[in-house]
DNA sequence: CATTTTATTTAACTTATATTAAGTTATTCT
DNA sequence: AGAATAACTTAATATAAGTTAAATAAAATG
């Protein structure tokens, strides 16, 4: 039931777009509310990711704690919100979860939501598919909020590397990127004049080579390191839970 | 079959967890190449929302235009990803596209995604909460990328502000806000110093006025106008297409 | 109630990045 | 090929925001 409390959930029920079947299914979900103190974590990052939480009552915040010690808050979750979608596909947890005062959640077990896709691979591929891209823009945001040009460029760089990479568009470590640095700055949010430094700076320190749209990465797990660069939301395998479940569907 | 050249829907292929309706579902799919040269717009933010695309060869990117004449780039796109889906179940497009170089796309519609969703509305209702998260941080990364600290806050605040109307938790143009600056500047990636002094910029001039967890927007409009919301991303309603498909469903 | 802790404000100083402008190098066009 | 345009680099200056630190105010604790 608290998944009609859900704000989209809801309001396509107002517009009359739920079958009685959906509804029946969403009747037929076993939620059982769980009250829950300020500040209590609901998950930390790398935790294996099960499920999420529909929050009925209090405040709750998605966070990264970076390696300067400093954190990056993604999104604050009010009543009627969906803790924990952010993950769904994915192994383990990107983002830690905690309450912010106290509150009521309903938890949801990624299995439940399978039953809810009616168990269709496609509607899961297509969503995970979906998540994907808002982990992109997550790491994006991260590297915006609190990092300097340097390693905001280095990341993005090293991206680009590795979504080319799964592609088999790199070779020998160097790949055709067709981005003029105003591009990238407006990509970054930085001033075209400062991205044009930046690039000297990371070819001082034999990181990065870039001759118009050829640039050359000649030791890109330094790159890597440089940044902290956490791979696994480039990953495009889905968990085993996931291709067990769906292959023994029906 | 342009579908199963996208990077999660072959790694799923290969983990063996399409079934062979899926497979079928997927041939089934009336899907036409089209060839198109570099700089071409794929549409504009503000146009209907009623397709995706999947890019098969060149680099495509989506983007704001923002009210000061620059832009920020939400994301690169690269061979094998989709194009258009940080929009489905918006009845407008929230950014603009274009292709970077020439290249070639496999336009397909939102009706042809519901086919594959197996017409479930609740399948499509968690796909839109899923989306909306999305858009949610894109507008958060564009403030974090080109706009100045009072413009930050102010949006933030504004956006709050609706959220929390929307369940029915603002009276009076006053909310509680559990937050502390300290979180307030973990979420916007400035310093907890510099979120004071941007609260006392918004007091002055009338706009915000806050005592711990008690905000007031005695003009919300006025904010409004000040960050040039566009609150259509956050908008819980499915367009009408959507609604009116999904009742015909069986 | 007094004490400690936590949150906020204010001020002085520092720094990263924006801005402007001028110079250089590539690319495209005729 | 030569001219025009676009892309990039370098340097000087300006500014928004970071940092540190100290003062105040509110909340939590015993």
């Amino acid at each position: 039931m608290a998944l009609l409390d859900t704000v989209v959930m809801r309001s396509l029920s107002i517009q009359g777009a739920l079958s009685s079947e959906d509804k029946a299914l969403l009747m037929g979900l076993e939620l059982s509310p769980r009250h829950i103190s300020a500040s209590e974590v609901l998950w930390e990052e790398g935790a294996e990711a099960d499920l999420f939480c529909v929050l009925k009552e209090g405040w709750a915040y998605s966070y990264r704690n970076l390696k300067n010690g400093s954190k990056q808050i993604l999104k604050f979750y009010l009543p009627g919100d969906i803790i924990g979608m952010r993950d769904f596909g994915f192994t383990r947890r990107l983002s830690s979860a905690e309450m912010i005062n106290r509150g009521v959640i309903y938890p949801l077990s990624y299995q439940q939501l399978f039953e809810l896709f009616g168990r269709s691979s496609l509607a899961v591929g297509i969503m995970a598919t979906a998540i994907r891209q808002q982990a992109l823009l997550s790491e994006r945001l991260i590297y915006l909020g609190q990092y300097a040009a340097h390693e905001q460029l280095a990341h993005f760089l090293y991206e680009i590397y590795l979504r080319l990479k799964r592609i088999e568009a790199v070779e020998d470590n160097s790949f055709i990127m067709p981005l003029t640095q105003q591009l990238i700055s407006d990509a970054l949010g930085m001033s075209p004049v400062h991205v044009s430094r930046t690039f000297s700076m990371l070819r001082e320190e034999g990181l990065v080579f870039r001759d118009r749209h050829h640039v050359k990465l000649p030791d890109p797990e330094a790159l890597a390191r440089l940044v902290e660069f956490n791979d696994s939301y480039i990953d495009e395998l889905l968990p085993p839970m996931f291709t067990e479940f769906l292959r023994a569907s029906p």
